[in-house]
DNA sequence: TCCGCAAATGATAGCGCTGTCAATGGCCAT
DNA sequence: ATGGCCATTGACAGCGCTATCATTTGCGGA
């Protein structure tokens, strides 16, 4: 409940500036760089601040400026613990630099991306930082157009709008599957949830290879629309067990599904990694704690993103846009949940 | 790198309205209420509006019209799936209604929570949606003095400085322990990571029922200063077998702990539920899909999120504060990792 | 035909800050 | 005592929009 009808305006600069008997633009200097102001006028200002319980109002600061001392991060879900992480990592970055980071979720779709841009290049971020190498022509265009520093993650690009920071999610789901040929799997199943760009490409890498180690991979390709998740990789492997024939090895696009599935090889009594060998994508947190620990593809979120707003910082303050690609890679770690099918044959 | 040196100063309004031949106001009106221009105007503009790549400066706007359709949320972390669906629900209701949202993570400090009010106060937010409602003096004075619908969430408080909505940490924990009492527990155990006040309360419910009850707690409670995660409680259980006389069930502050201990009895050998009950906090998404399933006290927060989000918006549109105070309360829901020890004894 | 009214458009004056340059005063070297 | 320099402080204008009121235009009814 309002405590009284008095339209109580808000405090502004200049009522600070006259109840400390001094004019508005000392104030601004004192509130921005009290060290410019000598001590005694300071003080008549903090006081006065506190008295008022005046803060300065950012959009006339960032309009007379035309600073904003805002950075724009996009991401498409926010469910996903992997972007948690690398949230996580940029806004350390970026709070130390006196920045702040605005968030915004484009749902894995690039209208809504596109849109997201437009709503950060309307605050006037001084950089934006993306996952992701895919956009719509307008989205890129707008980008381009933008002259602030744009780093774009998670993926590889040959033709990045500035920075690019990635990993090649066709290679590390390439060497994946090679991995499980490699362990002497034959019918290695796929299993996977909605077909993001980044699964996508995992996907294709695992068809490459299998391909080209004359496998078939028909029947042994499982997804479904929903977003990935222990529950999503449970019933996943409701379907592997029907499948005729059924997968010795099965390579996750994430340790979520992996470990869903892992539980219910255990409440079916399928024996993990001897019956079917499990493999994820990610190193999810609990993936070596898991039983059986889980093998997976161990990937680098929070230097990630601790790179990207790095690299979004210095260009800031260098003001200059330049160009270039950092690969971060990916590491395969062999765990429980894969069995070397050659090395079990020869014991 | 930069296409060429030009300083290409950013379009602004007034560019656009020269180019189309028509007054800066008739270009503001025609971006933000297209119905009230002719629509020869409205394509001129428009076109003009394409053609120079404008898009509206939103601190100009905001500090012309004092109103900056921006609301603010405090989370204390990323990291929880239980924040991320809350916030999931308080972006598509705020995103439908016209507001962008920004999400500023307080890191569990009082201290950076107070810092990211005045952040969201200096951006003129005009409604914050917080988690929690224990603040110091200071932001709580703020809050109240901004004159914006501020909604605390999560916890439940006599005392709110506009809406509260959650539910009684205090009385869930007391409700779950009582739950495993009277399913013939003696020794119940209490696993949690580090003490925020959430989870301070439900062990404050939880030492209740056990003084109630007669029963001892002492050497029961394990913490660890961590972040809760599956690891965490696989760590935990560790604990929780060395104690000498071991609990014959377990309440952990959360699912995640509650998963990661199961697993870990699972590598023990110790047979859930039948050596020791485990019950989880939250029901998050694959507890249900556990094996065993895990019991757990189901929360909202989804609903949470969306009533707190839908309170805010109505409460901005009636430009009205008004002081009330919802309990969402929550369920026990009893699953496989919990065995009524009665029944047990009887069969 | 003229008036009145509604719809469409425009002119003016800020919103609350900060960039820029000017003014002031104290202090030291000469 | 004088000039010059640095450290402080202030005046002024303007950032790019929008609220508000004023003006213009078109049209039906008296």
């Amino acid at each position: 409940m309002a405590k009284n009808g008095k339209p109580t305006k808000r405090k502004t600069l200049d009522d600070v500036a006259e109840l400390a008997r001094v004019s508005p633009i000392t104030v601004s200097r004192a509130l921005r760089n009290p060290t410019i102001v000598s001590s005694e006028l300071r003080q008549r200002i903090e006081s006065a601040v506190a008295k008022l319980g005046y803060f300065p109002n950012l959009a006339a600061s960032r309009l007379a400026s035309s600073r904003s001392h805002t950075v724009g991060v996009i991401v498409p879900t926010l469910y996903n613990v992997i972007f948690a992480e690398y949230l996580q990592a940029i806004h350390v970055e970026f709070l130390n630099a006196g920045f702040q980071v605005v968030v915004v979720n484009s749902r894995y779709s690039t209208e809504e991306e596109d849109e997201a841009v437009r709503t950060l290049l309307g605050q006037r971020v001084e950089a934006i930082i993306i996952v992701g190498t895919t956009h719509t022509t307008m989205t890129r265009r707008l980008l381009q157009r933008s002259r602030i520093p744009v780093i774009e993650t998670f993926e590889l690009t040959d033709d990045p709008i500035n920075v690019n920071i990635g990993l090649s999610q066709t290679k590390a789901g390439y060497d994946a599957t090679r991995f499980l040929i490699e362990m002497g799997n034959r019918r290695i199943g796929f299993g996977m949830g909605h077909h993001d760009i980044r699964a996508s490409a995992r996907l294709a890498g695992y068809k490459q290879a299998m391909e080209e180690a004359n496998l078939n991979w028909e029947g042994l390709l499982i997804s479904n629309p929903q977003q990935s998740s222990i529950t999503l990789g449970s019933t996943l492997m409701d379907g592997f067990v029907a499948v005729p024939n059924r997968p010795d090895a099965i390579f996750f696009i994430d340790d979520n599904l992996a470990l869903g599935a892992s539980m219910k090889c255990r409440q079916l009594n399928r024996r993990v990694p001897n019956e079917i060998s499990i493999l994820g994508f990610h190193d999810l947190e609990f993936s070596a704690y898991a039983s059986p620990s889980l093998s997976s593809v161990a990937t680098h979120r929070y230097e990630l993103g601790r790179l990207a707003a790095a690299t979004a910082i210095s260009m800031i303050k260098d003001g200059m846009l330049k160009q270039a690609k950092t690969d971060m890679g990916y590491k395969i770690v062999a765990r429980q949940s894969t069995l070397n099918r050659h090395s079990a044959k020869e014991t």
